[in-house]
DNA sequence: CTGTTAGCGCTTTCAG
DNA sequence: CTGAAAGCGCTAACAG
């Protein structure tokens, strides 16, 4: 490999010369400019990171924290995972990806001792985050996919789950619906402070209570039984419910083989919508799922752009960017049935 | 942020003892070692990546080169990304994730001349494939997720295709089936020598001609539609058609809706069964999948394992492992009908 | 068992 | 507009 030296030594110049051409960091004239990129392009050389990191003291670098979420990582996962890394590329960063198993702070601090990355990414946020905390206490640069309880001076991006749940209550609305449950995330997470279970929960009632609505909320493990279990244990509530939006993906084929072991059909008798979806699941299923889809590839885009620019001495200000999820109505949602079978 | 001078001078030793001390490189006093450490956590010391890198040329920071494949990624895909991250950490490595819009030899290039990687894992191998010969022209530690046409001198993991279809071919002769069609990945794609589509189709006819069956193979696009079509022309081809093995995941509801537009039920007018696919997508499907499931957590480890001991100076030689996906029968196959409804 | 020292390849003053 | 030189924080000879 060829070094910086090299490179001046082949071009004629000094070694500063041929930094600064390269970073144009000062005014070189074009002449010795064009000998340097020649010499550059004839030895095949290109900088190396490491030393450039060390004696700049800006590693270009930033973290990916993915925490294995206890519900297990699905598609949006991914989407934040390619989006962060794609528009680190863009913006001549590196990203690096810290998968940890909990939540935890000493790790986190761990790592960032190293001196290995500029800024780092958050997800999975928390009401009362520990990590952020972390953070804050010794100023190191940091995004959230995510809100916690004080967001002051932090660039932030989320869902924007008012603005989705009360899109997605008036969509059920308009169809006729007037018995309508939220199936959310766990009891332990929506203890535990965890935003998308705490917000959606708040907004959904909102939703409701504005629109003079019959509404009930449930927590559901993720799994299939979880929602059959969940919307029998529902209607037993409430007889006359005619629709469920539910925020997990993973309990949908047992909701709707709850709905249809009733002998009824959806969405002829009972409507069905999942938020903070994808497309690609909704198409998996039969009758195809009415849906509001995560932005996830945007918000990753726009908190790894946020960093960046917080990185790169842009950006003096805070911001916080809400995006709601857009509504894609396809087979799982229709009018309101007029009656239905008893049971 | 104290710099091993810092400890040093704390400790009153060398700079350099400091160093032998902290990467056990040549033996230290007990005692000594002991003061090394006590001012080490006293200051709160954290040796700073960059440096140590530059000055050992090991970043001990490892790539995945992971290409967005035109069909879309998937849970296969998450489950390579944090795998490799998580094997990574365990091994005291950090993972940086390339995503390249192509399989570009040239962009590769450019990553590795950095210096910021010691090694790379490459997935969604081709036959013949630019970056392994790059890689190979300059020297580059690799391993690879996948197989190409010469594979001498590379350690590499795949899914071990032939054994895979065979079992599954197996199960559903036992079942009774003598009629299987094979659903392939796009013909694009295996004209563009992709290892799985060609690898499991040449295993598929090889299966059939073993077991005296008859057997079909036909390409499909990644979607519901295509696997729609793709039944019934499979069908127009084959009438006593009663079971078919799908390699994409994404076709899976348009072949079940395909078969059960012509009134039949499956698994008990006919079966399905789902190759490389995942227990998180066959429990989305109603009636739930059979499926031969990818282990691609475990390819994943492994690939990353043999990188980083190929990086560590251990294994002087070169190995192979394939892996089977695991069968689990679920309620999509069942025993070959004796008679079934004309169309 | 420990200390001294020469780099690793680059950025960035300080001097022209 | 260009050069010379002092580090960035660490590893790994070399020398006891």
């Amino acid at each position: 490999m060829p070094t910086m030296q090299d490179v001046a030594r082949h071009a004629g110049v000094a070694l500063s010369t041929v930094s600064y051409a390269i970073n144009g960091t000062r005014p070189i004239s074009e002449e010795t400019r064009q000998r340097i990129f020649a010499a550059m392009e004839e030895l095949g050389y290109h900088p190396n990171a490491l030393a450039r990191g060390l004696a700049s003291k800006r590693s270009r670098i930033i973290a990916l924290l993915l925490p294995t979420a206890k519900r297990g990582l699905g598609l949006t996962e991914l989407e934040f995972v390619i989006g962060a890394s794609r528009t680190a590329r863009d913006h001549n960063y590196h990203l690096v990806l810290w998968s940890t198993e909990i939540r935890d702070p000493d790790e986190l601090r761990q790592f960032m001792q190293q001196g290995l990355v500029d800024g780092v990414v958050l997800m999975e946020i928390h009401e009362q985050d520990a990590r952020v905390q972390l953070l804050k206490e010794i100023n190191f640069p940091f995004t959230m996919i995510g809100r916690c309880a004080d967001n002051s001076h932090i660039n932030h991006v989320d869902i924007n789950f008012g603005q989705t749940v009360q899109v997605v209550v008036e969509h059920l609305q308009a169809l006729g619906h007037t018995h309508i449950a939220f199936l959310n995330h766990t009891q332990e997470e929506f203890m535990a402070g965890y935003g998308p279970a705490v917000r959606t929960q708040r907004h959904f009632l909102e939703a409701i209570a504005a629109h003079n609505l019959h509404g009930l909320t449930r927590f559901c493990e993720s799994n299939p039984e979880a929602g059959y279990t969940a919307v029998n244990e529902l209607l037993l509530e409430d007889p006359e419910l005619t629709a469920i939006i539910v925020m997990n993906d993973q309990t949908v084929p047992g909701i709707m083989r709850a709905i249809q072991n009733r002998g009824w059909r959806i969405p002829d008798d009972f409507s069905l919508v999942a938020i903070v979806s994808s497309a690609q699941v909704a198409q998996m299923m039969t009758p195809t799922l009415t849906t509001a889809e995560a932005p996830a590839y945007e918000l990753a885009r726009l908190s790894t752009e946020m960093l960046i620019q917080q990185l790169d001495g842009q950006k003096k200000d805070f911001s916080e960017v809400l995006v709601p999820c857009e509504l894609v109505v396809r087979q799982s949602s229709g009018a309101c049935p007029k009656e239905r079978a008893a049971r």
